[in-house]
RNA sequence: GACCCCGUCGUCUAGUCUGGCCAAGGACGCGACCCUUUCAAGGUCGAGAUCGCGGGUUCGAAUCCCGCCGGGGUCACCA
């Protein structure tokens, strides 16, 4: 049997980080396998969802590299695979299951439901409902329905022992009587989660459920319904939640929690996705923990994903980002950057994608180089510069040979190093930090580094008298 | 409150099933030193975990058993 796996998520907001893990999980467990990789929205909240949330969710995916088999835009054998599309598929379901008598009419109130829940559990007892509405004798249900009275449809909860063999946290054990008839269908007709879920990972023949903890407690619900609905259920694997770095659930106040944020601030997909997927799975002993997401994919396995909560740390991130600065080609990154591919640019991006901390920083000493520094900083020396400007005529084709022309210069001058290179970087750039001056001379040119020195002799005040 | 999950260096984790190879290994971060033309990066070395706590089983326990504590999740006509 080929594996199909499904991410789901609803367009309520954008893409979180915790839930790009638990796509990337599923990605990589299908393509580790050969399987297929579902995408499927759930989108039957009709206040919350909105079209512009799973068009930014879908990007969102794109940019980390992960690519859908089945999905809303993808099509496939099993869809529609937005829930929206699929109310008449989920109404005959529940009309089947209320022939069968393994579902019923509420007409139950949310208020007086709301205020029962507060009650029981003022008392000190679970929330559950209280199963009134099932006794209600048929005739009067079909009178009050045919009156138009408001009905939800909830499920006759079979208080048998349902033991899930998860892959991740073993054989969990619930007991169907401690849970509720939960509702299924709304009174507005869109199904709810727990029965929507259930359904569509039978009926698109999902094989493996790969979601977070948090649906833990809700898979004895789903299972009970596939099963009431005469359907196997597929398996489970529940991947512990991340957390803030105070141990807490992750939220906004921990900073930038969503793929769009990381993307913002200058980290590369790949960075993003290797940090992720190491965040709660380790990779087999002497692998390196480097690595694209191919090699992610060869390596990825259940069995080794951790069962505890991890900590969300941005200094790890932003380590494995860099990495990933260093192997990525000078091409991509400028694309990522969506800089202009110049010359100088390039050879910019060429020298600093050596040890910048991320794409951010990268930007900001490109566009530091491209702009023309306003007046020399750091005590130019008249002397120094007018030598420069004879000795770094040539084009120097790499760093080492802008070196070597720097080398060169300072004999000449018979002046410290550290004093050539603070006036020539001060002249050449305005700043008193940066790049090492080989590194910008040779990102600069001949001609640029040429024009620079000129502006700055002009600029400096002895100028005038000494030249 | 009920049910369920989790608990190894500051952080991510290996090791737990199949007790001894673990006086607990790796990575991030941290410290020192080296390199050096500034800031970084890089290299080398180092500090850092009584394996949540308490009992028990055993010649031997991070690993098995019992109890406790702490954190988290679910119990919505949200997903």
């Amino acid at each position: 049997m080929t594996v199909r796996v499904r991410f789901a998520p609803s367009p309520t907001g954008s893409l979180h980080i915790g839930n790009a893990r638990t796509a990337l999980f599923n990605w990589l467990f299908a393509r580790r396998h050969d399987g297929r990789f579902i995408l499927r929205i759930e989108d039957t909240d009709r206040e919350r969802s909105k079209p512009e949330f799973e068009a930014e969710i879908l990007q969102d995916l794109r940019w980390l590299g992960l690519r859908w088999d089945e999905g809303p835009d993808a099509g496939g054998e099993a869809g529609p695979y937005r829930q929206s599309e699929r109310l008449s598929a989920y109404r005959a379901a529940v009309d089947r299951l209320l022939d069968e008598g393994k579902a019923y009419h509420c007409f139950c109130t949310p208020e007086a439901l709301e205020a029962q829940r507060r009650e029981l559990l003022a008392r000190g007892f679970p929330p559950r409902y209280d199963r009134r509405c099932r006794a209600l004798p048929s005739e009067e249900v079909s009178h009050r329905r045919r009156a138009g009275a408001a009905a939800a449809v909830r499920f006759v909860m079979p208080p048998d022992r349902i033991q899930v063999l998860d892959l991740v946290k073993g054989d969990v054990q619930f007991l169907g009587s401690d849970l509720d008839d939960f509702v299924i269908l709304r009174a507005d007709g869109t199904p709810s989660y727990n029965f929507a879920a259930a359904m569509d990972d039978c009926r698109m023949g999902v094989t493996l459920v790969i979601r977070g903890d948090d649906h833990l407690a809700n898979t004895p619900r789903q299972m009970a319904v596939a099963r009431a609905l005469g359907w196997e259920p597929p398996r489970f694997a529940h991947v512990p939640l991340i957390h803030g770095a105070d141990g807490g659930p992750l939220s906004k106040r921990h900073g930038a929690v969503t793929v769009a944020e990381h993307r913002a601030a200058g980290i590369l997909p790949e960075g993003l996705a290797n940090y992720l997927a190491l965040l709660g799975w380790s990779p087999p002993p002497g692998t390196n923990e480097v690595m694209d997401l191919p090699t992610l994919s060869r390596h990825f396995a259940l069995d080794r994903v951790s069962r505890s909560p991890a900590r969300f740390d941005a200094e790890r991130l932003a380590w494995f980002n860099r990495q990933h600065l260093r192997r990525a080609s000078v091409e991509r990154l400028i694309e990522q950057l969506g800089v202009v591919a110049t010359p100088l640019t390039r050879r910019a991006v060429e020298v600093l994608r050596r040890d910048a901390s991320g794409l951010a920083a990268i930007r900001e000493s490109v566009s530091a180089l491209m702009e023309e520094p306003a007046s020399p900083v750091g005590g130019p020396d008249y002397a120094v510069l007018v030598a420069a400007r004879r000795a770094l005529a040539e084009e120097p084709a790499t760093e080492a040979e802008a070196g070597s022309l720097l080398d060169e210069l300072g004999r000449q001058l018979g002046l410290p190093k550290r004093a050539i290179m603070h006036a020539l970087r001060g002249a050449l750039t305005g700043r008193e930090h940066g790049l090492p001056v080989a590194s910008i001379l040779y990102i600069l040119g001949g001609e640029e580094t040429r024009r620079r020195l000129e502006r700055a002799i002009g600029a400096l005040p002895a100028a005038r008298g000494a030249s």
